[in-house]
DNA sequence: TGTGAGAATTTTGAATTCATAATACCTTTT
DNA sequence: AAAAGGTATTATGAATTCAAAATTCTCACA
């Protein structure tokens, strides 16, 4: 029997908001009216207001006094900064997954790899993002440290929004990939600092950071949603 | 205790509130009283509802559904990983500055670093703390990553409470010492990926985890406040 | 036609009110 | 006296109300 969880008003509207700013319901810079979000979600405005506040304190949304609400608009900068950081994140992950990491992990990382391996070798660039995706959310859980999981999820949610145009070049593909293959031989011998350093190195997120540029120039200009 | 200007009430009974906990004055595990607070601060429970919600998603406070409010009690593993994360967000730092600093930026660091060597000879361990903190704080300005400044002073704060006993053995300090040597040679040579590498593993973090961990054996234990 | 002062409307900020869940209290029974 | 059960009280969750700020609208006037 799965257990009784009576979910705060404000938590299930601020997931509802961020489902919204992700998918691009809500854009950036766009108005935040409580009233119509009042009457979409069929709640009154102090659970609203919670649930903006804390999207606020996470980075997601602006708080203008007196003038309203609205989605924060991402500039290059920002989206750069953001992808340091996480580089640096994805680092420490790696480092402490290896002291952590059960045998099992290991195999199941390494599985996780090979299926990986196949979509490349297929030319399979989606479920290879996804297959891609749980590899580096594997080692994060190996991790064992739930303050930088948690981190690295809001960071993680603030550029979510900016699903960058894939169009991942060959040799790029290629080095990611060999950069696979150097995280999957450093996790079998549980070497962090390896494994840390390649992480913070790996050209995932420098990838991303440069088909945006692409899109905008000017470094102080706003980010637009990219079309996905 | 002066009354609260009506401006931005939920930002400013937020602050208070980190004030309250910082300061030991709401303490881990307490249940935290709508009533008595808005009494004290003179407002509604509105505002105050707001400020604890932010709160929550700052990772100060848990909010226990229809059971209210209380401050986060930290245990040993919550402190010793936040402290690996700042390592992890003092080494990004350390990196970035050596690629945004300006000379002039460089001099300060180098006038502060002598400042705290002569607190150092002097035996002044106070002093020593203070200029230290502010050399770390100028490397992380200097960063120029205003996501990176943001996330670290979050955690900072989180761990703020538990001011360590700081009982600093003479090696450890020779060590802290000497690595702050290090640090400013490479600042100097603008060596980026040698000044996160000593950041990263800059003993100052460990250090004071080590100091805690005398007081609290157990992982699982919740860590109280240590007398500062 | 365009502009600006000022009223009307809307929207936000905060207090209050109402409903419900949790806790404390007080019987009753053994 | 201790435990169980039920009632009263209190605290929380959420809607509503009220006040103040911002925005829109109107219309006189150039």
């Amino acid at each position: 029997m799965s257990k009784i969880q009576h979910r705060n008003l404000y938590r299930e509207v601020a997931d509802r908001i961020r489902d919204l700013i992700e998918h691009g319901d809500l854009l950036p810079g766009e108005r935040i009216s409580e009233k119509h979000l009042c009457a979409t979600f069929g709640v009154s405005r102090t659970p609203l207001r919670e649930a903006l506040k804390v999207l606020a304190s996470e980075g997601l949304v602006e708080l203008l006094p007196n003038r309203g609400a609205r989605v924060v608009q991402l500039t290059l900068k920002m989206v750069k900064d953001t992808y340091d950081l996480m580089g640096a994140l994805e680092g420490l992950s790696g480092e402490l997954a290896c002291q952590e990491i059960s045998d099992a992990g290991i195999e199941r990382i390494v599985e996780l790899h090979e299926k990986m391996l196949s979509h490349y070798h297929n030319n399979e660039l989606t479920p290879y993002f996804e297959v891609n995706k749980q590899i580096h959310e594997q080692i994060l859980l190996a991790s064992k440290n739930e303050v930088l999981q948690e981190m690295y999820n809001n960071l993680s949610q603030r550029v979510k929004r900016v699903r960058y145009s894939k169009k991942m070049t060959a040799s790029f593909w290629r080095q990611a990939v060999e950069d696979h293959e150097n995280m999957v031989a450093a996790i079998k011998k549980r070497d962090g600092k390896l494994l840390g350093q390649i992480l913070r190195d790996h050209l995932c997120n420098k990838l991303e950071v440069a088909s945006l540029s692409g899109v905008i120039e000017d470094e102080a200009m706003p980010l637009s949603m990219a079309s996905s």
